[in-house]
DNA sequence: CTAGCTGCAAAGCGTTTGCACGATG
DNA sequence: CATCGTGCAAACGCTTTGCAGCTAG
């Protein structure tokens, strides 16, 4: 059974209608590697489908966010990001300087779900987290630009 | 030195002026335990200072979140959520279902930005981590309701 | 003094909603 | 054929922006 057929099954087992716009924004959103965005999504679906509505596409996300098939993580205030929840699970580190953004395998968060299941009973979604900071380059280079102005100030 | 203080002179030292407005807003976010949305902060802001605007709020909110001496966080994707930097950090456990809140210490994800900057050279920012999922009463009821429905359906 | 901050008002933009039509199972 | 999903259009709500006046340093 492909990923596919899987998320097409659950659609149908949780009492959900199969139309194209669903199939359609699925099979965008598995291809994809990586996030998109809710208009990104739309612009794909448009291609082969070119009359779907945003509303559409925002119920549809929607749908299949509630049957944990994809994930949504809202990181910029601005718009949502959506990624297919593959097998092999991924998280990221995101410069808040530069933008630049590292995968991150899951291992690193594997045992935080185990623990805190273990200690408050609460069963974790270690799905796909977004970790902010600095990456090396921008490290550096704020140093460089704080011993510069303690120098020049 | 207080926590007032540092803020204000990390404030001052970015080059930043000191206004009236910035200090309230300031220690309204102090004063409060855990997360504000912009809108309560100025309901806040309000009572001792009835003309602040939303706008001066949200570029405030923006200046003290450069200045990392607040973290935003948008989890809902609905309003941005701010709170103030505490010593003794912690995290959050957000049940997707009944919103129930849970305060996580800091010890469980210690150790995730030490590896990361190990690994990646990367300086994560673990200040205040929020992580869904699924409380115990959940995690129950959600069982119950499904074996109803295998039994029923 | 003068760069930076504020209030005001209006626009911006992602997202949601009401409704009648259409499609699915 | 009953229900659920869709497109359309309009509304919504948080946030941002342009601008003229004010203020902290």
């Amino acid at each position: 059974m492909s990923c596919e057929d899987h998320s097409i099954q659950t659609l149908r087992e949780s009492g959900h209608r199969l139309t194209p716009q669903r199939v359609l924004i699925l099979s965008v959103l598995r291809r994809a590697e990586g996030h998109m965005t809710a208009s990104e999504v739309r612009d794909h679906v448009k291609e082969s489908y070119p009359y779907v509505d945003a509303s559409t596409v925002y119920r549809t996300l929607g749908v299949l966010k509630n049957l944990r098939l994809i994930s949504e993580n809202n990181i910029t205030g601005g718009e949502s990001e959506y990624e297919w929840l593959h097998q092999n699970r991924h998280h990221h580190l995101i410069c808040r300087e530069c933008g630049e953004l590292t995968r991150l395998d899951h291992r690193y968060l594997a045992s935080l779900g185990t623990e805190i299941l273990e200690d408050y009973g609460f069963k974790a979604d270690i799905d796909h987290f977004a970790i902010f900071g600095l990456c090396t380059g921008c490290v550096s280079e704020l140093a460089a630009r704080d011993s510069e102005r303690i120098l020049t100030g």
